[in-house]
DNA sequence: TCTGGGGTCCTAGGACCC
DNA sequence: TCTGGGGTCCTAGGACCC
């Protein structure tokens, strides 16, 4: 075995409430008080303060049946602001990529940063100097977990943000630490542990990390939790199980789906919706320079009403890869015909494209027909301008022009302070 | 009134082939 | 008379993550 691979550094870089963070950025004046951010539709609670999490709000819960703590405590609630926090993550990422050439963009708040190979006894004071660049830098707070494998380093991230002494900066690399680190994590807090996971672990006895960890029967764990759980546990022996990715690879599916804003009962305006979701989805599928042969998509009425509930997907495959927005909607609203039954409350549509395939690479279709070079300039052009213009400057008709039900309601949207000229912040003079 | 969105990986079991 | 065995591919569904 290599010797060096049982010796790498991997440290995991976390954004503190990543949503909540952005937000204050703009707004010193609230920088004591209680942030939460919003799902699409101001639905559920996505990201929250520390001083929100105090006040007994969990994550997901639905804003309505807090709404009255939160006035009462006066946080500050906002509607996802998606443009700024890729915004503010792009920054983040490339302040952290000066500190390492070896780097995995793990979400829009995380990151791994390789550091193998640095002096062990003054890696904490490196990371706490990554940690106070990202803050100068972007003014984004974030914690540092450092270990020797993925698994490790994120429960090193966890104590890093819990206990206050560590100062955002936890080291596992030492023997005693590290088992007082996997004694004190519970098993459910182990990254790939869920609430499943975690239920039959403690069938079994194991309760935190540190029982994983010295669990004698190997195979009774790959039987019981999969090969995953098998590659969690040697993880949290200090065996690399999960590779580092520094490349960002191409989406094998793409979806997109939201709930609407109102409910929707015409056939007219689901069509719209999904010609709108489609669009976004065909978009995305262009820029990482894909075609796709499948296209699926899926309708459902608000499971949580009580009223008639109707629930289908439904996805068939093309005659020819493509990029082409036209032809994914023509699909799609083919689909739609099939699975569309009147009179019921519609509040979500969804659409997926599949067999994701790279656009040069992919095989000549045999009987369909592929896209022309005039279908791909158009695209093209289309991307170039939404990009420039704004976002849905340019769409196909079949979008719809008017605001209608199914529109996202999003009440309480900061101002696009970073992306929008129009919207920079002002300054009193 | 009112409950998000976007992904990945693994496995069991069926279909199919020789 | 009396019904093999092994291999591969595909898919649906489960579990998990942020």
């Amino acid at each position: 075995m290599n010797p060096a691979a049982q010796n790498k550094i991997i440290a995991l870089v976390d954004c503190n409430s990543f949503y909540c963070s952005c937000e204050r950025l703009f707004r010193p004046d609230l920088k004591l008080r209680p942030i939460g951010v919003l799902s699409n539709n101001d639905g559920c609670f996505v990201s929250r303060t520390n001083e929100l999490k105090k006040l007994g709000v969990p994550m997901g819960a639905p804003y309505f049946q807090f709404k009255k703590i939160c006035d009462q405590n006066k946080v500050a609630v906002f509607s996802a602001n998606f443009s700024l926090y890729t915004n503010m993550s792009d920054r983040v990422m490339n302040t952290l990529f000066q500190f390492t050439p070896s780097m995995e963009v793990y979400s829009v708040d995380e990151a791994f940063l390789d550091l193998t190979g640095l002096d062990e006894k003054t890696i904490v004071a490196y990371a706490h100097q990554i940690k106070e660049t990202v803050e100068r830098h972007t003014g984004i707070p974030v914690g540092i977990g450092i270990g020797r494998t993925k698994v490790l380093a994120k429960i090193a991230n966890r104590i890093a943000k819990k206990d206050e002494r560590y100062q955002g900066v936890f080291s596992v690399l030492d023997h005693q630490a590290r088992e007082k680190a996997l004694h004190d994590t519970e098993i459910g807090d182990v990254w790939g542990i869920g609430r499943q996971s975690a239920l039959k672990m403690k069938i079994l006895g194991i309760r935190n990390a540190l029982q994983l960890k010295d669990y004698k029967n190997d195979l009774l764990i790959q039987k019981q939790f999969t090969k995953v759980g098998r590659m969690i546990q040697d993880e949290l022996r200090g065996i690399t199980c999960f590779p580092f990715n520094e490349a960002s690879e191409a989406k094998k599916q793409i979806l997109c789906s939201r709930t609407f804003g109102s409910p929707v009962y015409s056939k007219l305006l689901l069509r719209e919706s999904i010609a709108s979701y489609a669009s976004l989805a065909a978009e995305k599928l262009r820029k990482q320079n894909s075609v796709c042969l499948e296209v699926g998509i899926y309708i459902r009425t608000n499971p949580h009403k009580e009223i008639p509930q109707y629930a289908k997907e439904i996805s068939s495959l093309l005659s020819a890869p493509t990029a082409d927005t036209r032809k994914i909607i023509r699909e799609c609203w083919r689909l739609l015909d099939e699975i569309f039954v009147n009179g019921f409350e519609y509040k979500k549509a969804l659409v997926s494209l599949g067999r994701i395939q790279d656009a040069e690479e992919h095989q000549i279709a045999l009987f369909g027909q592929n896209d022309s070079v005039e279908d791909l300039l158009l695209m093209k052009t289309m991307d170039k301008i939404n990009l420039k213009e704004g976002h849905e400057m340019i769409k196909v008709a079949a979008c719809g022009t008017k605001k209608e039900a199914w529109y996202m309601k999003q009440v309480l949207k900061s101002p696009r302070f970073v992306s929008g000229w129009s919207e920079l912040p002002k300054i009193q003079s």
